[in-house]
RNA sequence: GUCCCGUUCGUCUAUCGGUUAGGACGCCAGGUUUUCAACCUGGAAAGAGGGGUUCGAUUCCCCUACGGGAUGCCA
């Protein structure tokens, strides 16, 4: 399926991939390709002053490990100045422009005796109908015309149709008096030249939109559809910034989210499909589109997030997560783990991924696993246990011995288990139960089972029982 | 100041004039469990306020309040 669908995300590379970048860039990005379009990637570098090699970086390196992988060369604004320059010199041409030859102090004392005197702010230059020969040879910037009745209707497909009074645009500036493009210009050059048909992006855009369309007149262009998407909120209800959790997307990661749990979450924050709350991503792919959007700012719940990360996490096949679990190890700068390690964290995560939230947790519920042997009963005993199986450890020798922990041995061993005490399948053996159930594991038996091997840790839960 | 957008349980949301206003997360209670977790069952919890339109408004219109955004030679 393919179709000429192209969207885009633009971040500026001034810090870290946030993530209200992130979820717009996921919508973009979900729209794209359940559309059998096509996902761009531009790099909004005009403003040198506050953009960084290093931010691109980060911002794409948070992309990828989002799984949004985009179409084509990453592209750099700031490359393509000349070219914003050659649109505006074209607009120039055609009187669709003019230079202002106003200076910026001219420009600061009128709006603010405009502000003092409660009247509009919008700068009106005397230079927009002044003769070729009257100007001045001295910097100017390029202004474009603005239409100074009617109005601009923005027909976007979240917001509805916006209509913006033009006597509300002014002719902005087009190229500084360096000659350098304003964003307005590149952004609409841009898009139109990659060919972006839908501009998915957040909604302090949306009055934009009608600057944007001047250009986009003016040059006789087709104007994309509009979709200006609610920003993300922190808990607290206000707008996110770095003191309200506005965490670059590699703290998540850090934080052992699942790219496929983030992905879930953030669709569903501002977006719905009726009332489904888990889904993949080719479900989103299928089912996104703009009817399902909403128009209110959604505030961020980690609460909600560690849940649908939990619930990703037990739906991964184990080969799958095993690997997720040791590219998160080693994106935190953690060593790798031992071989004998990981044939028994892969072996028991049939039990061990329902329940977890977070890699992290995972790893928690892997200890027995994982753990360093010989093993300290002592400390173990204090640490995992009550009082009466602590006080069954603490008679215990330890002794390494394998488990093989496959499902069969387990159940094997439960069984047996059931028999000896001549009840039901585990009154006792409940924890292993559970974990043969696909529930959570108990480490305190599984610790048990390690260090004593299956018939000790029979043996001595029987004792316990009598 | 002017203009634009928004407002359903604590949170994310469903509803596209008629519903006991539904679901999910979280929370509370009970069950199960050697603990925790998980799991099962049940529960509390919402249409910002005021006017209209209508036989009937959460839904359509207006006003107010609150929140957000734009108004730059920032992006």
């Amino acid at each position: 399926m393919s179709s000429n669908v192209v969207t885009r995300f633009a971040p500026s590379p001034t810090g870290f991939l946030h993530i209200g970048g992130a979820r717009t860039a996921l919508f973009n990005w979900l729209f794209a390709r359940g559309q059998g379009g096509k996902f761009l990637l531009r790099i909004e570098d005009t403003d040198r002053e506050r953009s960084s090699p290093e931010a691109t970086a980060a911002i794409l390196k948070g992309l990828e490990w989002l799984g949004l992988d985009h179409d084509g060369e990453v592209i750099s604004q700031f490359e393509r100045a000349d070219r914003h320059a050659e649109v505006a010199h074209q607009l120039l041409a055609e009187g669709k422009a003019y230079k202002c030859f106003a200076t910026q102090d001219d420009i600061q004392s009128f709006r603010e005796e405009a502000r003092a005197a409660g009247k509009s702010t919008h700068y009106r230059s005397p230079w927009r109908d002044a003769a070729e020969d009257t100007h001045p040879d001295a910097p100017y910037v390029v202004r474009i015309k603005a239409p100074q009745d009617g109005a601009t209707v923005i027909r976007d497909q979240v917001q509805g149709d916006v209509t913006i009074k033009n006597d509300q645009l002014d002719d902005m500036v087009l190229l500084r008096s360096d000659g350098t493009p304003v964003y307005m210009l590149a952004v609409v050059v841009d898009d139109h030249d990659m060919g972006v048909t839908h501009v998915i992006r957040g909604d302090d855009h949306l009055n934009n939109a009608a600057r944007q369309m001047m250009i986009y007149e003016a040059m006789g262009w087709d104007v994309p559809v509009w979709g200006h998407i609610p920003l993300i909120h922190g808990g607290d209800g206000k707008k996110l910034s770095k003191r309200h959790g506005a965490l670059g997307v590699e703290e998540y990661q850090a934080m052992g989210y699942p790219a496929a749990g983030m992905r879930n979450y953030l669709a569903r924050l501002g977006w719905s499909h009726g009332d489904d709350e888990y889904f993949t991503d080719a479900q989103a792919q299928d089912w996104f589109g703009f009817d399902g959007i909403g128009k209110s700012p959604a505030r961020f719940d980690f609460k909600k997030l560690e849940n649908l990360c939990g619930q990703h996490i037990a739906a991964t096949d184990d080969a799958a997560l095993h690997q997720e679990l040791q590219d998160f190890l080693a994106a935190i700068g953690k060593d790798a783990l031992s071989d004998a390690q990981n044939v028994v964290l892969r072996k028991a995560l049939y039990c061990t991924k329902t329940g977890a939230k977070t890699f992290p947790q995972l790893i928690e519920k892997s200890s027995f696993a994982l753990v360093s042997r010989p093993i300290d009963v002592e400390e173990k005993a204090a640490k995992h246990l009550d009082d009466v199986s602590r006080g069954i450890l603490k008679q215990l020798t330890p002794h390494l011995q394998n488990v093989s922990w496959e499902r069969d041995e387990l159940e094997a061993v439960a069984n047996q288990f059931a028999e000896a005490q001549g009840m039901k399948f585990g009154k006792l053996a409940g924890p292993l139960r559970a974990a043969l159930a696909g529930r959570a594991a108990t480490p305190s038996v599984f610790d048990m089972m390690l260090v004593l091997g299956q018939d000790e840790t029979l043996a001595r839960l029987t004792d316990a029982a009598a």
